[in-house]
DNA sequence: TTTGTAGTGCTAATTTTTTAGCATGATGCT
DNA sequence: AGCATCATGCTAAAAAATTAGCACTACAAA
């Protein structure tokens, strides 16, 4: 199984506003909780995740801040795949249709003309 | 927060699984699980989603079977909303890049012809 | 200097999750 | 009929997650 896939309730929660976020404090992942807990509670969650291996902190001005461990690029892979097996059945095409669903009123020209684009060149690839 | 987002791991672990095949026993839930727990666990989990009224059951032959009572298309988008604002920055077109880059091998031609289509037609009705 | 604010470390208690175990009923086979 | 199998209901224990609280340090400002 993922990593992501053995943390609990808080600690999915938490990993998503580092992930959001790139980098964030106690505090900040606090607040931008939802239901957030005490602080108390963020910090001790911060700790055990850093325990095991999700996350690490450096030192910026007096406070810590908490990066995840596992870069970007590839936690964001794994929850494509994720999503992909869990509701698309694996099908690409599938999660373009919903995604154009979802975001349709945000979406702008330039934004289709270039998802049109990347797509053009797949296929030139593709070859 | 969303309703998924309440959800205990092993809770999560279920839901997945139930929104994969749409439905499934609860021994068919188990051996879908990578590090799957007893039966009786499975059985008092799949127990309390309902209580909580994430699933319902119903009788067929003679087991139960489970279904997930938030449609399946409603979950989807759900989930493609949160995954777009976690690794996204609510951006769609960085996620068609995401998509190209995994199942890259896996795409056919008549795939990505297909989410050629859906783009331009996204265009066609934006104007 | 004193006081307030914002951070940390650590500990302990509560709550929830997770798990196993046992009793029971239906089905199918020999 | 007797037995094995596969399902259920229910209960209670074990483990993990979640939370709050206190003591302490650093800085800023009144």
């Amino acid at each position: 199984m993922s990593a992501a896939g053995k943390l609990s309730r808080r600690e999915r929660q938490i990993m998503d506003i580092l992930y959001q976020r790139g980098k964030a404090s106690a505090s900040e992942v606090r607040e931008a909780m939802e239901d957030a807990p005490g602080y108390s509670a963020v910090r001790a969650m911060l700790r055990v995740l850093e325990e095991k291996g999700h996350t690490r902190h450096q030192a910026e001005g007096l406070k810590y801040v908490y990066v995840p461990t596992v870069p970007r690029d590839k936690a964001k892979k794994s929850a494509v795949k994720h999503l992909l097996d869990t509701f698309f059945a694996g099908s690409p095409e599938q999660i373009v249709a919903a995604l154009l669903d979802v975001s349709a009123t945000r979406l702008t020209r330039d934004e289709l003309d270039r998802m049109g684009e990347m797509i053009e060149k797949a296929k030139r690839e593709d070859r």
